[in-house]
DNA sequence: AGTAAACTCCGGAAGC
DNA sequence: TGCTTCCGGAGTTTAC
């Protein structure tokens, strides 16, 4: 499940590879992946120049040239993966860009809670297509660049922190994995209410969670079981986990064996 | 308005 | 082998 730190790999992976390629040919399977009407990508972004690719969130946006984007989302089992254009497309690929250089970049996505928007020139206040079902959320504070402070007057609420963390929206990029991480090594219970926190547990959360989105960035990423960077190689930062996906495990802490999400020593 | 819970999408995995 | 159940990111809806 591709959060912050597996989207940075892929955003990274994938301005190396295609940052400065030009589209020759869109082959869209599965229109229903874009949101908004399908025809306008194929007519955008067809011809156009990839000039960079970038994080917003959890999302990657393709900057195309002349004020075309592609924001893409990757849900729970999303890739998008840089391969030769000659190459067996995994199964559930719905969208191949081939660029010119022989390559492709595919999206595919199994479960399809993934999808693609095409906005045009965002400089006009996100100005784009007509959507259909799914709006384009938009992307909030990105918690390695939100300075201790701001972070403080965030978590001024009632919200359970756990919830707060993981709605993107004031803070976007963490998910299950990294919510649980850090505030296991921050030792707050998920539960809690924000305003209950006291300054020194805020400072640790803070904390932690740019010291686990880093380290995890650092390792490619956690390969729990879909994740795969844009030359689909696993993560690392799996061997790392201290809680999530640990059910039953030992505890590094105290003794016990974790008998699941509920278990939860401080 | 802020918060929370239920429901929806989907196919793979697990259990029977 | 074949069926049912569960899971989950995030948008939507509903309720308090």
């Amino acid at each position: 499940m591709p959060e912050l730190p597996e989207v940075e790999t892929i955003a990274r992976g994938l301005a190396l590879k295609v940052s400065g390629r030009r589209i020759e040919a869109v082959e869209l399977a599965r229109p229903d992946v874009v949101h908004g009407d399908p025809a306008p990508l194929c007519a955008l972004v067809r011809g156009r120049r990839i000039e960079a690719v970038e994080r917003l969130g959890k999302r990657i946006r393709v900057r195309l040239e002349r004020g075309v984007f592609l924001h893409i989302h990757l849900g729970m089992t999303g890739r998008l993966l840089v391969v030769s254009a000659g190459a067996r497309p995994e199964p559930h690929t719905h969208l191949r860009l081939r660029l010119d250089n022989g390559s492709e970049l595919r999206f595919s996505d199994p479960r399809r809670f993934g999808g693609i928007w095409v906005i045009r020139d965002e400089r006009q206040g996100g100005e784009s297509t007509q959507w259909i079902g799914r709006r384009l959320a938009p992307v909030h504070a990105d918690p390695l660049e939100l300075p201790l402070p701001e972070f403080r007057t965030l978590l001024a609420r009632r919200r359970q922190v756990k919830a707060l963390l993981m709605a993107q929206e004031p803070i976007s990029g963490i998910g299950n994995i990294y919510c649980d991480e850090a505030l296991y090594r921050a030792r707050i219970h998920p539960l809690t209410r924000c305003d209950q926190l006291k300054p020194g547990d805020v400072r640790r959360l803070w904390r932690a969670i740019r010291q686990v989105l880093r380290q995890a960035i650092e390792a490619g990423g956690s390969s729990i079981r879909d994740y795969r960077s844009a030359d689909n190689e696993p993560g690392g930062f799996q061997k790392r986990h201290r809680v999530y996906d640990r059910a039953g495990l030992p505890c590094g802490r105290c003794r016990s064996r974790r008998a699941g999400a509920a278990g939860w020593c401080t």
